[in-house]
DNA sequence: ATGTCGATTTAC
DNA sequence: TAAATCGACATC
């Protein structure tokens, strides 16, 4: 079973360790995820899917591996991987990686992981399973020691704020700090 | 057609 | 504590 053909929660929790794989030109650049958050699908207040399928949101209906990017503030692109099974809409937002390969940038934050690694809404609806420029990879077999709190940004979700869907390498430095 | 607001970051 | 910056979505 893939990866992606997991609930979210499932799938957010897995994805810490991971290693995200990007290649532009004749560079490779790799980072190792040590954040992520769960998004549930239309019931969740907090995921964009809750406003049902629209033009932005139709990836996330769409198969799980593609990736869903979207501008937010008008300035930073969020990198997230579709997950669960058709027509669920589950995703795994991306929040923090460790940079390696001797790559030093700071990759503790969404909105900084995408600018670092170059994802733009262009890469919208890209299948990380075939892509040969983005796509990830198993991480180290030892599988990290995991910490879930709540979602950060997510005030307006009503209890949804409160439940705990993200998801930190416990031992980890370039988990994002909040606020 | 127009107003609100955001899964953030950075500067003051 | 607040600005930056713009598109998605709701409403008129």
């Amino acid at each position: 079973m893939s990866l992606y053909q997991r609930q979210a929660k499932d799938a957010a929790r897995r994805l810490i360790g991971a290693i995200i794989v990007r290649k532009f030109g004749t560079r490779i650049l790799r980072g190792r995820i040590v954040e992520t958050e769960a998004y549930l699908g239309p019931i969740d207040l907090a995921s964009h899917a809750s406003k049902g399928r629209t033009k932005r949101t139709e990836v996330m209906f769409a198969s799980p591996g593609h990736a869903y990017v979207y501008l937010i503030y008008g300035m930073y692109d969020m990198f997230n991987i579709v997950v669960g099974a058709v027509g669920d809409a589950h995703a795994v937002l991306i929040r923090a990686a460790e940079p390696l390969d001797g790559w030093t940038e700071n990759l503790s934050g969404p909105g900084k992981l995408a600018r670092a690694f170059r994802v733009t809404r262009a890469d919208n609806a890209t299948n990380l399973c075939t892509s040969d420029s983005l796509y990830l990879v198993k991480g180290p077999r030892k599988r990290p020691r995991v910490l879930t709190t709540p979602r950060i940004g997510i005030d307006y979700a009503l209890h949804w704020k409160d439940e705990l869907l993200r998801f930190v390498d416990a031992d980890s430095k370039a988990v994002s700090k909040i606020r």
